[in-house]
DNA sequence: CGCCAAGTTTCAAATAGTGAAACGGGAAGG
DNA sequence: CCTTCCCGTTTCACTATTTGAAACTTGGCG
């Protein structure tokens, strides 16, 4: 301990330390991982709400990136991984949760969330992957024009058929037609087996810019949950596409 | 004060705000003008320096601007006003600092700092001027290729002549290359009665891209004084150079 | 409906923060 | 070159703030 610290100022600043690691935490997280009492905690953590260094919201505590970016900061290219509604999906379902985007004839993961649902899970953030394999590739479709459509149809024959993919054209276009009226994609064991995939369009501009999926086994994701899981995604699909459209204006 | 207010690490947050928008200031200018025992800002900064909140430079203190915007964000674009040596230049000399560029035919103010030199003067910043018409435009143009010089003589004869502008292209040229020799540019009056200007170039891979420059009035800058005021243009020009190429590698 | 956990509020005790005074160093002026 | 002044740093004693336990409130889950 430094001969002239301030150790109340110090205690501040590591909850902002963490919260530059962690998408948001609650009270309860914070003070546990910086060993604070809890009403020390709350009050550090109210007076840097007040000096507007953190928002708060639900019961959650996160950085006021207004104070850490510059307002002029505008960049259209999107940061996936600082997104809130993926991690609050995350912790509300208790799933892995997926963004993927189109990179030519690609799928390409922008961002992945793993418990504890607090950061990034970089190592498979970069994975690409063929555009129709997944239900986010298949949900991207649905929702894209022809062109891009007959396009993936066209590059259907040139890749090698696996366990549990379309490979018939025909059938492909019928049930994308099927995702789209339905609003979402679900793979039901289709990818692995035992595991379940739920998918959902992420827009700007009104066109379709990505997916977000949750997996789980279906031991956890059973068909009677599925109802729900399935709100849940589309809402937090409808809050990524207002996030970004608040966000990232052109 | 708020109930649940935690007033030292308040004192701590309003430090950072502070430095956001002064570059660079000392123990004194902080405690006076917050409003704080120099004793209890000295602990203050003390800690917010351990923490790499801020960094300690001379007897300044400055936003560690690492802490406040991710490592990933390069912009080739450089933020002028946000270099510190155009504002320890301004500081250790006690007079205005320009920064300016060309963009086509005009000469750009990038950054303007005037007193208390511990912000930028955005009033005027973006004017515009024509390239050859002053100090700093000259030693661009000193330090441009041919082509450019060339270009600028092409101008030359078709912008209205004024008070103290050289209007003879041979007598411009020959301007310039004494300019080059001895590195810098001097205006003595000559863009106004009573002002004096020196101007010295800023290199980007080599290549001139901006010049920084002072004036003043000729009581201040008296010609006793110019070859002391000439070191440390030319020493800021380094830095500035030096600064740019550490911080905007592409 | 009851229980549990997280967040919030209150109060008393303890500790850290505070500020004045003194010291040291550097710069400026005579 | 010497003296003075100012800023930054160090020290010490006092005070105000911080701290944490206990109690309360609220919401969610079984």
């Amino acid at each position: 301990m430094s001969q002239y610290e301030v150790s109340t100022l110090k205690k501040g600043l590591q909850i902002l330390d963490l919260l530059q690691t962690k998408r948001f935490l609650t009270l309860k997280e914070i003070s546990e991982t910086l060993q604070l009492n809890k009403t020390t905690a709350f009050r550090l953590l109210h007076t840097l709400e007040d000096m507007e260094y953190i928002n708060k919201f639900e019961n959650y505590f996160e950085l006021n990136t207004k104070k850490f970016h510059s307002v002029a900061d505008h960049d259209t290219s999107i940061d996936w991984t600082t997104l809130r509604s993926p991690y609050l999906l995350a912790r509300n379902t208790g799933e892995n949760v997926y963004i993927g985007t189109f990179d030519g004839s690609d799928l390409v993961m922008r961002q992945v969330i793993k418990p504890p649902f607090d950061e990034p899970f970089t190592e498979e953030i970069g994975d690409r992957s063929p555009q129709h394999y997944t239900a986010i590739g298949k949900v991207i479709l649905a929702f894209s024009d022809e062109d891009q459509q007959k396009e993936a149809l066209s590059l259907l024959s040139s890749t090698p058929a696996t366990d549990h993919t379309f490979v018939d054209p025909e059938l492909l276009l019928y049930h994308l037609d099927v995702i789209k009226k339905q609003g979402f994609a679900l793979d039901d064991e289709e990818r692995f087996i035992g595991l379940r995939c739920l998918a959902a369009p992420v827009f700007m501009d009104n066109k379709v810019i990505a997916a977000v999926a949750i997996d789980g086994p279906v031991e956890r994701m059973k068909r009677s949950m599925l109802r729900g899981l399935t709100n849940k995604v589309i809402t937090a699909s409808k809050d990524i596409t207002a996030e970004i459209n608040a966000n990232y204006q052109i």
